[in-house]
Formats: C-alpha cells, structure tokens, sequence
DNA sequence: ATCTTTAATGATAATGATTACTATTTTCCA
DNA sequence: TGGAAAATAGTAATCATTATCATTAAAGAT
C-alpha cells in the first residue's frame, strides 16, 4: 500500500513469469522489463512513461513493442488499464446526478440512474492531499450487441 | 431519463442560452448548434462524432471549433467530460480491488484503499441488457501541488 | 442602424498517441 | 541443436488534439 520493496517486484515477476507460462506467453526480456516497470511504481504510467524509463537501460526496445506488450497484458488480465476510456474525449450535456456503463468491447457508454451509486458520501472527506470535488462511477460489462458477435 | 423530447432540447438551449450571457460568453450560431447535439442524446459522444452531425446542416463549421467550443463549455461547466484521462491509455499492475482519485488539473491518479468505496454491491444486478463485470471509481480533486501554483 | 472593440471562427499546419506493416530475430519445444 | 511460431524493431500511416493566424461576427456604445 505504502511501499513497493524490491522483494515484492521480484515477488511479482516470478508470479508473472509463471503465469506468462501457463497461458502460453513467450517470455522475453522486454516482457520481463514491461512489467517490472509497471509493477514497480504506483504511480499508473502511460505507455510513453514505461518506454522512457525501461529505454535508461535497454536502449533499443521499440515504442512499438511497449504498445503491443501492454495491449496484450491487458488482455489476458496480467494489467489493467485505469482509463478504458482513453481514446477520444467524450461529453455529456446532462449534469443531473448519474453514473455510467460502458461496454468494454465497443466503448458504447450509458446512463446509469441508481441511487446506490448517487448516495456514497464523500462529502468533506479530505485524502492524503487532496481535497475532493467529486466521484464518478464507471460499471463495465459486455453489451447485448457485443454480446451476440 | 428515457426519452429526450424536442421541448427540453429547446428549453435546455434556451437555459443554455442565458447562461451565456451571464458568464460573458457570446452566443454563436456554431455554439448553440454544439450544444443542441449534445443537450440532445444520452450517447456521449466525441468531438468528431458532434462534429459530423452538425456538419449534416450546417457544412462549414470547423472541427477546430468543435474541439475549442466543447473545451470551453467545460471549463465552464455549461457540460462535463466523462473520461477525464482521455488523453493517453493509463496502466496499472496492481490487481488488489482499489480505486483512484485523479488531479483534475496534472492528471496525477493515485490509489485510494477505502472500504466504502469497495463493498458496493453490484453482484449479478443486471442493468439493461448489460451484465455487469465489475466497477471503478474515481474521485476527483485537485492535488496539493496544483494548489499551490 | 452603424461603428468599434474584442472574442470567435475557419483553414491549415504541427504535435502527440496509437496502430499497421514487414523484415528480422528470438523463444522454446521436439 | 534446429526449426516453427511468435515477438521485436523500425518505420510509415492514421487518428485525436492543439497551435497559429488571418478573417469574420457578436454585442455594447453611439
């Protein structure tokens, strides 16, 4: 929670590197690298972050490959992507109270208007630095379209 | 909540309309068509997707005003975005049931273990024709750093 | 109704993030 | 060890967004 020790990244990469087998993943050096930067930090990088710091000490992995690595770890549950949303902007007129649900598969995004979801208090409730202003609750699921395919 | 009629379009615009003059913001013919689109679906759509519609009818509006004009409608908070990190996929090994909060301001997002914020149940509901995987919350605020500049 | 100031727009170029493509290299199992 | 299949690197292409700047239009004052 507070820290991240060396022992636990090794920890995970051995984990890791067990399940890369288990589900038929070659395990390469730049594999190893990808998800060692990622489990070392709490900080939620994004891919250009990763390529930088892992390029400190392998200078020629390719920006590509951090793509197509995340891609594929994210796939299969090794990762999670904070954003699922991160492709485009996306807006909404209606500043009533609600949350949404989006389709993981075609990004379709609904409205949720359920007052388990509306009540949770956080009023005034200050977290480490922060002061906040707000919460939004993301559902995620398959649509009925998506469904059928 | 169901059903967006041509009434409340045109009472949103016109609400839409006043408010603009109150926050000093002139009232143009792209403006009011940008927010129409959006006073009038649920569908959360992309700048492009806006974009396109109003193009239909009005052929010579600029994307670059479609981006400008949505951009400042939120600053203001005539409309909200619903994916704040939009702009680059954000990634996480950290796979222990958590949520975020977001600096509204860096972007920053850091992990926040509160179990109220984790024990919503959500178990096998069903909400449209979505089954529903699982949940994110994210809160928001500004970070101290961002305060104090 | 016209003038004037100032903000807004349109067109295009530039940047940033991501994906596609392909030849080469590497993993890992037989 | 050898070889099939998968992964990588490098580059080009695409998509989303922002910057720039000359032109136009909104709105208050005349």
């Amino acid at each position: 929670m507070s820290e991240i020790t060396t022992e636990m990244v090794k920890d995970r990469i051995n984990e890791f590197i067990d399940r890369s087998k288990d589900l038929g993943l070659k395990v390469t050096p730049q594999r190893i690298a990808i998800y060692k930067e990622l489990a070392s930090t709490d900080q939620h990088p994004s891919t250009e972050t990763i390529y930088k710091k892992i390029k400190d000490y392998y200078p020629n992995i390719s920006l590509t490959t951090v793509y197509r690595t995340l891609e594929t770890f994210e796939k299969l549950g090794l990762i999670s992507v904070v954003n699922v949303l991160y492709n485009a902007a996306r807006y909404d007129a209606n500043l009533d109270p609600h949350n949404h649900i989006v389709c993981t598969v075609c990004k379709k995004v609904e409205d949720v208007y359920d007052a388990s979801f509306t009540t949770l208090d956080i009023s005034d409730k200050t977290l480490g630095d922060y002061q906040i202003k707000g919460y939004s609750i993301l559902l995620n699921g398959v649509c009925k379209d998506c469904r059928s395919n």
